[in-house]
This record gives structure tokens, sequence and C-alpha cells, in this order.
DNA sequence: TATAAACTTCAATATTCCTTTAGAATTAAA
DNA sequence: TTTAATTCTAAAGGAATATTGAAGTTTATA
């Protein structure tokens, strides 16, 4: 779950990183309007919250950008002001919600989920792709019924696969998934070779089918047909 | 569903109603402790919303009544920014939730459901769950009807795994329960490690399951499935 | 006030996870 | 078939996180 927070005022951005990253999201910053219009450019983000007062630009104006390019993520608007116009102004652009400064990080966290949910699996809590099973908010998955033990990446890379399934993903969308702008360009995609031949052995050993199907020189397809 | 809004401001006061009320509420509101208080004498409510700072009177006052004639309503503390002290003593007298202002009415809707759910346990006031017996109103605690004796903490901690279980909960989400929302977060997690810990140990010493499950790098699923 | 209980802090230890590495296996192209 | 690029695998190092017991502090209770 990837969130992309804009916010000048440095600490706020700093304890807001922090406090959603140790909820499970990870969580990428930009702190004008120029860095945030760049960022929502080259990556896909699944909740982008902004703040209306920016250095460089307004915060709107990226929510337009948002919409213009047909962008799926949440977008939470925060201001400073209680600005009624502001507000509708947001609403109007297809902003998801709305939160007025100063506000409890806690606050921010709920409804951030409470989007996150809306947006994902229409508020399903369990996807069964047939012999696995993954129940979403205990992040359990099973293999005919046999529980398994997933990393948090390993996790992460299953239910990327499962929602691009039978789609070929280039290793450059995983890592851009799993690791976002972390990543250096010149890093090798060993660590995704490993988590990969991890998540497969743990499935093989319950006996699930081998979905992932490797697409040489390009990346990898779960094929479920 | 009859709720009880008890708040001197009285703009605050009139959207609360209007608000609670589209979600299909029926309310009724006071403005001063004592009105509040005659109401709460008079009628019985499913929720009473109480804020701290009150005229004529304090608001923790108002659960203190409510818990000395026995209600079973639920019962959610307001307060302004800094008062720790009053959430704290208000959790100590027997308050389900508090708010601290200001706050988004969806957000008193969100506690309010939630508060409405964990009370309609069928209006029982026993939790059983497999070899874990919980009787809520003495706070007794027993695996394998061997009566187990858990302190304060180690209660709220089970009881927030069992209202969630089968879910993945931060540790944030558990600090924020059971120490409130201004938990800093430079704060480690020691205390919620000790607590887990003394927790498992005294279940574990009366053979019942670890049902807590360690989520690395995220929290806890009390995983029951 | 004295005492016990509960809570928090701290530090040592254990565990888990991620990444790196190097070599083996596979694939596509020459 | 040969070659080079790519992918797979297993093992190991290191960083982050979790567990534990004990010590210190606070709080409640007699």
């Amino acid at each position: 779950m990837k969130i992309l927070l804009i916010e000048d005022e440095k600490e706020l951005l700093d304890s807001m990183k922090t406090y959603l990253e140790s909820e499970g999201y990870r969580c990428e910053t930009a702190n004008d309007y120029q860095k945030a219009s760049e960022k929502i450019h080259s990556y896909d983000y699944d909740c982008v919250v902004v703040d209306i007062t920016l250095p460089k630009g307004n915060g709107l104006q990226i929510v337009k950008e948002l919409k213009e390019k047909r962008s799926e993520a949440g977008i939470i608007i925060v201001s400073a002001k209680n600005s009624l116009d502001d507000k509708l102004k947001g609403l109007e652009l297809g902003s998801d919600d709305y939160l007025t400064k100063p506000y409890h990080l806690s606050e921010l966290n709920a409804r951030i989920k409470a989007i996150v949910r809306r947006k994902s699996f229409d508020g399903k809590n369990e996807l069964i792709l047939n012999e696995i099973k993954i129940h979403l908010p205990s992040r359990g998955v099973s293999v005919n019924d046999c529980p398994i033990t997933l990393t948090t990446k390993e996790y992460q890379l299953l239910l990327f696969f499962i929602v691009n399934k039978n789609k070929v993903i280039t290793k450059n969308a995983i890592a851009e998934h799993l690791w976002g702008d972390d990543m250096d360009q010149s890093d090798s995609f060993d660590f995704i070779y490993t988590h990969i031949k991890n998540l497969r052995k743990k499935m093989l050993e319950q006996g699930a089918t081998d979905y992932i199907k490797t697409v040489y020189g390009i990346g990898y397809n779960f094929n479920t047909l």
C-alpha cells in the first residue's frame, strides 16, 4: 500500500511518514508542488495526502493533475484554514476526504484506512483464487486450507501478482511497487529473484500449482488460466 | 438506538445531532451538567457522548453517575486537547472510548458504531472464545474454567485483541487504545512488549493456545481462525 | 506511612527478515 | 552447438525487530 505525502512542514511530514510506516504503509514524500507533481507522474500511489498550501504552487492543482491522468489513488486534502471554499473545491475536483489542521495522526490513519478499504477489493476481506485464500484483515494466507507464513515482502508480492493476474508484469513494476523510489536505478533485481524463490517455495510446499510463470527477459506472469 | 449528547458549544451540539440523526440514531441533548444529570437519571440510553468541560459541573461526574446507576450505556468522552489525565480518569471510571477536540463527525460516528457493536455481544455480559471466558462486569477472566488474574493493562489488552480478533493490529493502535492519542511518537514500544509477554505467560500457564501471533514489523494478530 | 502491586524502563539475548554473493541452471540468440 | 545474458538457488551477513528477565519507578492499598 503506497502513499504519497505532500506537505511542506518538515517536522509534520517526518512524523506523518514515521507514523504511517509503523502502520504498515509504504510512504513517499514531497515538500513542494514541483516535486509532488513529478512524483505523481512517475509513480502510482494508492493514496495521496496533499496539503493545499504548498511552496511553488497549489495543492488543488495536484488533485487536478491526478484526476487528469485518471489516477485511481484516493485523495485526502489537508488545509490549515478552516475554509469551506477549499474543501468544496477539493471535493469538486474529486478528492475523497478532507482534513483540517491541526489533526491527529490517528485520525489521518483512520481516513486512509477508510479510503483504502473503499478502493481495494470493494470492501471484500477475502481473496480466493483456486487453492489460495487470502484473508486481508489478518493478512493470513492459506493454501489448500493450510496456513502459510509469509514475510512482508512475500505477502506484498503475492498480492501484487494476484491483483495483476494473467498480465505480464515487469521486474521494474515489481520493484517500483515493492520498493518505490528508494530503489537505486543501478540496482540489480537480485532481491526480487530471492523473494520470488521463497514465495514459490512456500506455496509449492503446500501443494499449490506454481502460478508464477517467468517471462524471460521481461518479468513474470501470475497465470491462472 | 438512543444517544445522549452532552456538550455546551451550541453549534457543535447541533451539528452532532443533525449528523447522527442522518445516520439513523435517535439523539437527545444536554448543554450543561445539571440537565445531563437529570436526563441520565430519567431515561436509558444506548450511548452517551459527554464533553468533560461542562458548565455547572464536570463530565467525569456524569460518567461516575452512569456507572453508579449501573447503566449499560456506552460512554464516549470528549475532551479538549491536552488533558490526558481526564481521558485516563474517564477510562478508569469506565468510559468506553474518548475523542479529542477537534474531531470529525465521521470519527464520532465510527466510535459510536464500534461501541454499539461491542456492547451488543447479544446483551450478554460474557465473552467466550474457545477456552477463554471473560465476565465483563467483574472483569474476570478464566482459561479452561481456571480463573486467572490480569492487571488492568493486561485485561485491556486482551479485550482489545478479542474485539479485533483475526485482524492485524499495529502497535500504534494498541498504544493509542491503551494509552491515548497523545502517545509520544518517539516512545518505544517496550511497555507493549512487556505487557504482551505477561499476558501470554498467564494464558499459557493455564494451557491456552497462544492466539497472539506476532506480525513482524507491524504488530499482532489475535488469530482464532 | 509502609507495603505490595502494577507499570515502565533498560539491557542482554534471540529471532526474523532483507539483501548480497557466488555459483548453477536455464534460456535466447549467434 | 556455443556463447552470453538472464534467472534460479542456497547460504551467509547484517540490520531491524521482538522477547525476556530484572531493575527501577509509580501507583494503589492497607
